[in-house]
DNA sequence: GTATGTGAATGGGTTCACAGCC
DNA sequence: GGCTGTGAACCCATTCACATAC
């Protein structure tokens, strides 16, 4: 399913949306974005941050072009050219982009600039791991609590964070304002933590336990299966023939 | 020589699955299987083994029609079919499929038989909890080796396993037959640990550190971008308005 | 009657190639 | 000259609908 984003032209596409008249809120115009292109344009906003910072990999008239930055990235430049074309980003033919107009345009659009507040429910190894995870904190997800049924670790610190029992999500979460909630505990209890999560508030959530969750319409889910990942990358050795097929089983 | 750049997106990346004639186990027919179909294949499988031990959810007569499979596992009934018909497997017309043959089945061709030795390279929060992760060995991923830089930790175990230092890699990965390496350091050492997997003969390698790697043709990598999936979420909280208007902008 | 297997239709996303502008 | 923006072609994947088989 694809979605929407902030844009200021009239890009390509089958059917060209007539330029919204009296925008809704305040001057954010809606088109619809995939989302591939999405997670693309995170990619390019790093790499443009790492710029940024260390202040090189652009020239001295800081602009960048699309070949360059694809480059940096690994992406072809069309692709790039074409996610940027979504924002109605504006480079200059000839030249590029501006690097540092195109980072305030992917920001903006991103919701970079906003801070995301996370909780964590179960808090065994992964849990914990997550909770300390710098990654969260600097793209904007700072883990703001954490949630477990164990007596043994409710009310304990892990990663600076006093670890609060499930009970009172609907409590903190609303303390904390948080806005995206993630599951860690086994298996078996996902659906429920789902549920909790849930009626606290949370309409954003991301499982780590393999299995459906099932969730009302306006809740999104993203699961990241990490034993799939491996099973994926068995397949690709099995259809190699690395391994070394160890019983001969022929049906 | 030739190099290639693992692609970035979650799930976008084109399937590339070569026709390669490596005539593989005989009986079995591998024709190219969309990747996205093998993901889906891993989770009937689980389905299956879970209804085995419960021995419960199938009818007397060991028979599952592709709607009750589909409804358990969350997808579309004729998406299900088609992804079975890649195996060339064959269900009853009017009854539905043996579930026993068909586990069998799903379990030979996804390799689900076989032991695939995994390595965890950088032993931090994360390394650590994947080592204790007990999705991996109940799904055929034992780690088997841990290696890190540090002289504080090598030496010492973690989850069971004594950490190596990632010098010895080559040596440790070859004598634990591993054949999966996951690399859970930070991002800036990310690219030389891949350097000492491929070295050291590991040709599939997951990664968690953002940033592309850049790894020879015939090693498979697979990213897991945690940050990037609360990105997708934060994405669809902008969309729906629910986060406090982003400041103004737009020139 | 019931449920599979599969061509055909649909839709999303990537790549190509070139028109348009600097 | 160079580089962006984008229609069009292409490819992969999902969904539909029905002929086929039990």
């Amino acid at each position: 399913m694809s979605t929407i984003v902030a844009d200021g032209a009239t890009a390509g596409g089958p059917a060209r949306l007539p330029p919204i008249g009296a925008a809704p809120g305040p001057g954010l115009r809606l088109r619809t974005i995939p989302e591939a292109t999405v997670a693309r344009l995170t990619a390019y906003l790093r790499v443009l941050d790492r710029c940024a910072m260390v202040g090189a990999e652009l020239r001295g008239d800081g602009t960048i072009s699309s070949d360059e930055l694809a480059g940096l990235v690994g992406v072809n430049p069309a692709k790039l050219r074409k996610d940027l074309s979504y924002l109605g980003s504006h480079g200059t033919r000839g030249v590029g982009y501006d690097a540092a107009a195109l980072r305030s345009t992917l920001q903006q659009a991103l919701g970079a600039h906003e801070t995301y507040p996370v909780a964590v429910v179960g808090v065994g190894h992964l849990g914990s791991a997550l909770a300390a995870y710098p990654g969260f904190p600097a793209r904007g997800f700072p883990v703001r609590a954490l949630f477990d049924t164990d007596p043994l670790k409710i009310g304990r610190p892990v990663a600076g964070i006093t670890v609060s029992d499930i009970r009172e999500a609907a409590l903190v979460c609303r303390r904390e304002d948080v806005v995206i909630g993630v599951i860690a505990t086994p298996e078996p209890a996902a659906q429920r933590v789902a549920d909790v999560l849930v009626a606290a508030g949370v309409r954003s959530i991301l499982g780590f336990a393999p299995g459906q969750l099932t969730v009302p319409a306006d809740v999104e889910v993203r699961r990241v299966d990490l034993a799939l990942e491996l099973q994926l990358l068995a397949f690709h050795e099995i259809r190699r023939g690395d391994v070394a097929a160890p019983r001969q089983a022929v049906p």
